[in-house]
DNA sequence: AGTAGCATTTACGTTAACGTAAAGGTCAAG
DNA sequence: CTTGACCTTTACGTTAACGTAAATGCTACT
């Protein structure tokens, strides 16, 4: 059981982020006797998600679905096998999100090879700059 | 050349969108007679890197110095060169981002098996729900 | 039991990336 | 040459995701 301020250097966010987070029902640490929050393992793995799902262009809002499926204890079978639905759909948009990214990084080698040829071309005339 | 309106049409983005990437600095377009912008193909090429790289987590701060970088006409030597090189650094980012994305896109497979095998589980004992 | 360094809630402030409205100019069709 | 649909600039409004400050409570150590 972490502190806020243990828990906040552990992933490098500020406590107000993770004060943030809870506002808005992405996580819900314990209390101490004296109501101060404290995180449960199954609180970091949760924040951790959060923080690479940030990173990687999602809103806090869709970060929050696909956390939310994760969280509650899913007792029934109709819930578990939407539960599993819905996290296969937003994986193939991982998917989609990784090789969009894959032609942006071809596109940019591209344009690395035309600057490159230009280059090459402006080694015949030494002199200028 | 197009109109904003056939811009905007094209790459499914407000007018005011556009003519906010011209307030930052981002795009330049032609004016017509009557001072009416018009985008030629350089413009919407710079546009088309815009909104790829808005979708896929870049900030337009970001997405401003990678444009600009394959912008202006790049004359000298030493400034080819430089470019070259800062285009090589994005090009790992964008690397990284994949590599990151295909961790969790790993990590949220893992996380459906769990739930697969607890589905299996209870498909013994029927006769709940 | 005093105090330094944490924590709490409440609430206003900030920035990026636009939205939206006002007041008016331009252009193509008829 | 007059509409109607587009365009212009100016400027204030909005939302997400926190930052920051104030007033106060808790905790660990000496």
């Amino acid at each position: 059981m972490k502190t806020i301020r243990e828990t906040a250097d552990l992933f490098d966010v500020s406590t107000r982020t993770i004060r943030y987070y809870e506002e808005i029902g992405l996580l819900s640490p314990a209390r101490s006797e004296g109501n101060q929050r404290l995180y449960p393992a199954s609180e970091l793995v949760k924040l951790k998600l959060i923080v690479r799902g940030k990173k990687y262009g999602f809103s806090l809002e869709e970060i929050k679905e696909m956390v939310l499926l994760f969280d509650k204890d899913r007792t029934g079978r109709k819930q578990l096998e939407r539960t599993i639905q819905y996290g296969r759909r937003r994986i193939e948009e991982v998917e989609l999100k990784i090789q969009e990214l894959e032609e942006m990084k071809r596109e940019m080698e591209q344009l690395l090879v035309v600057f490159n040829s230009k280059l090459e071309k402006s080694k015949g005339d030494e002199g200028n700059e």
